[in-house]
This record gives structure tokens, sequence and C-alpha cells, in this order.
DNA sequence: CTGCTCATGTCAACTAGATTGACTTGAGAA
DNA sequence: TTCTCAAGTCAATCTAGTTGACATGAGCAG
């Protein structure tokens, strides 16, 4: 055998409990892992990866942003946003245009390509939600999302 | 000014959204930064960083954990392992002696000054998980904890 | 026209966290 | 003795990010 659990660390394992909270950080974990799995390998055939889903979400949610917004958003450097922004210009799934009046900054678009990959990796991660909250009902996913509120906007 | 929002990102970006869902998955993402943010912070003082705090959680609650168990929870490859790990037992908060009997593996356990630092980088995460489940209440924590269990194990 | 600032772009060097593949070592078991 | 198993190590590679320095091109203020 060998191979009993092939992608070892895939299933969530069964640690003991040392605290009250233990099962809720795991679950954070888990969650996080669980929701993205999916579109992730759908993102890797496609030849693209995380970084590359956050851009095209972030443009298909605020046609013709400039450069710099885009990297407020991101939180990361111009550096760091080059490459994979510059495969996804490249792939033609985004266009950039210099704005006519303000003719520093670069607005970016996606292309009808461009949208249809975001939008089936973005499926995949709605989807997870979906069947979640169908099982949770309107009480339950309203319950998680005020949860995630309060940890998110915590400080 | 410049530097408004120094820690660009940092802060929850207000997007449009397509989708009825759009909400749900960006929660999930800011709710593991949110939760991560002090723990990491504190961590990130200490000279550590999370896979290291992935190790120390794991030791914590699995005590005698051999090595190639230790692989399977995380789910990393052993290369991928041994470098914080060779950093957590140089520090002494890791210790790993062979086992009586099967010699063959090593058994990993936490010394006092390694479960004062888990504990601490796991506190942290902890209360922000109490935060917001006490503004939720026992039955919106439930909830969430349901919620997050359906996505965890979707398929 | 000159110079400053702003938005963008690019080059280089570095770090962290991972991967795969190949090989060693030391202990137990057949 | 030989085989297997757990662990360890070396090397090369990849991804995703960082900081610092500098270039370019446009718009604006003088």
């Amino acid at each position: 055998m060998a191979k009993t659990s092939q992608a070892a660390g895939l299933h969530r394992a069964s640690l003991d409990k040392l605290h009250d909270l233990d099962a809720a950080l795991e679950l954070m974990y888990y969650g996080w892992r669980g929701m993205t799995l999916e579109a992730d390998a759908y993102l890797a055939k496609q030849g693209l990866s995380r970084p590359h889903h956050r851009i095209l979400y972030v443009v298909a949610r605020r046609p013709d942003i400039a450069i710099g917004a885009l990297l407020e958003v991101l939180g990361i450097s111009k550096q760091a946003l080059s490459r994979p922004l510059n495969l996804l210009l490249e792939r033609k799934l985004v266009t950039s245009k210099r704005s006519p009046e303000q003719h520093r900054s670069k607005l970016l678009r996606l292309t009808a390509a461009g949208q249809r990959i975001e939008q089936r990796a973005s499926d995949h991660e709605r989807n997870v939600m979906r069947q979640a909250f169908d099982r949770a009902g309107v009480s339950g996913a309203a319950a998680w999302m005020a949860v995630m509120e309060a940890i998110a906007d915590h400080n």
C-alpha cells in the first residue's frame, strides 16, 4: 500500500484539542483550503494560479482600474504585480489602455476570455460556499457572514 | 501625505459584487487574514513564521509524533519540513529523541519554551475567534462551525 | 522652455516556502 | 547478509513575494 492517503494533509488531521477554540482555528485553515481547492486546480489547468485569479477578480469588479489602484487593493508591490499581470496581458485576458484625460495612468479591463476564466474560477469557489450555505439555511449563512465580518474587521 | 493607507490592502477593499456570493468569498479571504494577522506579527518578533507555528501547533497536540507522521499531517515534503524544523530544534523549542522500541523513528516534543511560544501564538488567533463568537452568541458560533465544516469537507 | 512630480516600468539581488530527484545512513527484519 | 524503512541531505528548480535604484514619459508650475 504505502500511498494510503496519497495527498497527505488533504483531509483534515485529527489532533487533540488543547483549548476550546482549537477546532475553530483548524476549521479556518481547512475552510480556506476547501474553498480554494477546486478553483486552484482549474486555474492550474489554465496555467494560472492564485495571484492571477486575484488580479482577474479585482479587475472584473473594477473595470478601468488603474495600476496604482490595483496595487493598493491587492496590497503588493508593483514588482510583485508585474509578472502575473504581464502574463495576463500577453495572454490577452486583460487589456490596458491609457485614459483619454488622465494620460498618466493606465486603465485595465478584462477581455471576454479573461471574464470567462475569472467567472469559472470564482464559480468553483462560489459553488463550495453555496453548498455549505444551503445546508446551513438562510440564518446559518447570515450567522457565518456576521462572524467572518467580526474576524475580518478585528482591530 | 502619500502614505494615507500605509499597509495598503490591509483594510478590506470595497469591490462591486458581481454575484450573490462574492461577499462570502471576500470574507473568507479577509477572515483568514484577520485571524492570523496578530499571531504572525508575534511570530515575526520571535524570528518565526507560519510554517514554524504549524509545526509547533501539531507537535503540541501530538506529543511524541514521528517525523513521518508530522509530514503527513502537514502535507508537505520532508525537504520542506527540514528547514523550519531544524530551526526549532536549534532553538530548543522542540526536542527529538529516538524511541526505545521503534528505534527507527524519531519522536518530537515541545520544550517548555516551545510550549510557551505555541500557546502565545495560538492565543492571538483564539482571541480573535473568541471576540467574534462572543458577538455572535452561542448559536451564531455553532452556525459558523457548521458552515466551515461543510466547506472544509466539501468533496 | 525648464524643471518637478506622478504613474508606470524595469533591472537586480534577495528571501521564504515550497517542489522533485537522487543519494546516504543507520536500524530492524527476513 | 541482504532488504526495507525512517530519516537526512544535496542539488536544482519554482512561485511569490520583498527592497532599492533607476528610466521613461506626461502633465503642471514657474
